[in-house]
DNA sequence: CAGTTTTTAAGAACATCGTTCTGGAAATAA
DNA sequence: TTATTTCCAGAACGATGTTCTTAAAAACTG
């Protein structure tokens, strides 16, 4: 949270950790012309400086059952809002949560196994949470393009 | 994309290894009580089946730079939904993209260093993009969860 | 410019890990 | 039971992560 100047060889291997990240140090070397040394070292630096969070399996959610995915936005009583925040943290159906200016609060990111379990999940435990008022809910019908890269993305 | 039902050690595999991708089958072994060799079977299987994609390094989009995040919502012209959908894939700054139900057809993420760069992506970029008839743009401005792990789904 | 310090990279060395192979136990079938 | 198959543990070996040492390049000082 701190050097917003990666320089040239740090690009180089946050794109290419990004694609993979379990490709060896050697490598990583070849990639940006160097040894494998100074690549650990730089690595090691990224993940100090907070640039590399973790490493992370990419798991296919079809592959695991879940074929539903909706996109919930939720007006939020703000009264309420930190116990919200708190219910939604602890839910596992919600892989992500934006709190965003417009007409809503929040959008939650949401999943489950089928259109049945979706409902009962939407009605029964959603709805129910601290400081809920309205919903709006848009089931995504495809995933045109999913976990664009960061690293693509400095200029 | 088939076995939508995976054993009790393949659960505690993909969630080690969304957790940590970078864990050694050793540790990953001794998480589910099996040795290595088993353990790197099962991963090899489900590398193969699907379930694991491939393995990411998790970055920080701040420490990169990219301070703002939008989710903007678009209304597409139904003629051209195709090459809409190949500008979006082809841009950088669009990390996520789903065709959804309700007012709008799509829902892009996405990122700029800025809100200047923010505000010529959209006008210069985004809207010129095929097919796009209307915007509404949603500042998120705060992350409330992020990456929520799909394997903690399972049930 | 010369001399000093600091930074950065390369290569050797060693412990760890990924991967293969083999044998044997447990489960399944006949 | 016997035979067949599936699954796991351990040994073995090559590849990899990690540390240490040294040297070259860069930056700084007088």
């Amino acid at each position: 949270m701190k050097n917003h100047m990666l320089d040239k060889n740090a690009q180089k291997i946050v794109t290419a950790l990004e694609q993979d990240a379990r490709m060896s140090f050697a490598a990583l070397g070849d990639e940006i012309g160097m040894s494998k040394t100074p690549c650990w070292n730089k690595v090691q630096q990224l993940q100090a400086s907070g640039v590399i969070e973790g490493y992370s399996a990419q798991l296919n959610p079809k592959a695991l059952g879940l074929t539903i995915r909706a996109l919930v936005h939720v007006v939020v009583d703000f009264e309420h809002y930190q116990a919200f925040e708190q219910a939604i943290n602890a839910h596992k159906a919600v892989r992500s949560c934006h709190a965003v200016t417009g007409d809503s609060d929040y959008v939650l990111e949401i999943l489950a196994s089928d259109i049945e379990a979706f409902d009962e999940l939407l009605r029964a435990q959603l709805s129910r949470l601290p400081g809920v008022q309205r919903f709006n809910t848009a089931i995504s019908t495809r995933m045109v393009k999913n976990n664009g890269p960061y690293a693509a993305m400095l200029t």
